[in-house]
RNA sequence: AGGCCAGUAGCUCAACUGGCAGAGCAGCGGUCUCCAAAACCGCAGGUUGGGGGUUCGAGUCCCUCCUGGCCUG
């Protein structure tokens, strides 16, 4: 499909506590987009402080999808995301209006855009099986196991890193064919859409780490540690949970449950969010086509709003 | 004021009776195909508080000064 004729699309994307928010209200306050969120703690119902989520009067007038989509006890994956970003789009289409993804989430974003190998999904059974497995063998023998099973995989995945090996396992269990076989790189054309890429991020590494312990403050005086507590006490919670290993969410909880001291819980729960700063930036330099903005940078920058009005009528 | 203890990487601390100054954490860079706010990999970082001395050789022993802490007055 040539591009001209292709629908728009518009990625917000940046590190945590950039700004994205923000400017995403303020887009939508401007132009009829509608918002898809990419960001895999804003999936969970009750996690509302510890992830920044927009609050109610913002939801409001920014309406978000894919948002309290999930309870903190259930899973969300990358597959499910792109199904779900997929179908939204289509739907903001249908209504006349422009998609405004914003987000997070890179792995989210780039599984959007190139698609997944049609691989086995994941299966609770069984990676509960391999933990077991493991757990008596240890991830050496089970990384050893998978050299004799899918020798290229094995090759590329440390053998310390037993989320991959466990994965690597399961597809394996699942299909009966090896994974590295099977990872043939995803659709060629999975993502026809005319794509506009922002990125909001300070220039300044020392801004964004300034505005990451601001708002940890700000997460404090509005309830967090309530909010955990609040969630420490629902059934079937644990700290092994994909939501509650969000970051703030484990440090608060380590401390409740004894694991660090209440003078140390917030300052691990700080430097964990610098440290996923610093990985979404990995992904960000390599996103290509994408426009860079500085929310810091008053004025130099170009304006956003003006981006965005000129993709809007180029078309 | 006197006595004692300490001072080593940004932080917390190692380094046998003198023998190539190291870890953890933080920081920085990277990997990433159904947990990704996850799970991993790598890199850099030092005038051992300052000065002097003994020694083939000093973080380590001696002298002196500085800084911090504790005790006594």
């Amino acid at each position: 499909m040539p591009m001209a004729s292709r629908p728009p699309v518009i990625f917000l994307m940046g590190p945590t506590a950039a700004g994205k928010t923000g400017l995403a209200v303020g887009l939508v306050e401007s132009f009829d987009l509608d918002i898809i969120s990419v960001d895999s703690a804003l999936v969970y119902r009750g996690m509302d402080i510890g992830t920044a989520k927009p609050d109610q009067d913002t939801l409001a007038r920014a309406p978000h999808r894919l948002i309290d989509i999930r309870d903190p006890t259930e899973c969300y994956s990358a597959a499910e995301f792109r199904h779900d970003a997929l179908a939204a789009i289509e739907e903001i289409h249908n209504l006349g209006r422009v998609p405004l993804l914003v987000g997070g989430t890179m792995l989210y974003f780039r599984a959007l855009q190139q698609g997944l190998s049609d691989l086995p999904s994941a299966s609770a059974e069984v990676r509960a099986e391999l933990e077991h497995e493991a757990q008596q063998a240890g991830w050496a023998e089970m990384h050893r196991q998978l050299t004799a099973l899918d020798p290229v995989a094995a090759a590329r995945i440390n053998p310390n890193d037993p989320q991959r090996i466990q994965r690597a396992l399961e597809v394996i269990r699942i299909s009966g064919r090896p994974l590295s076989e099977q990872q043939t790189g995803g659709d060629k054309d999975g993502f026809p859409y005319h794509v506009l890429k922002l990125v909001v991020c300070p220039a300044q590494r020392a801004v964004l780490h300034q505005r990451i312990a601001q708002r940890f403050e700000l997460m404090l005086q509005a309830g967090f540690v309530e909010e955990v507590r609040r969630l420490r006490a629902m059934p079937g919670v644990h700290a092994e949970l994909p939501s509650m290993r969000a970051v703030g969410y484990r440090q608060a909880l380590a401390w409740l449950e004894g694991r660090l001291d209440a003078e140390e819980w917030g300052e691990r729960a700080i430097i964990a969010t610098r440290q996923l700063a610093k990985r979404q930036l990995t992904w960000l330099r390599k996103e290509e086509g994408a426009l860079w903005y500085d929310p810091s940078a008053d004025g130099v920058e170009e304006d956003p709003m003006k981006t965005v009005e000129n993709f809007l009528n180029s078309r």
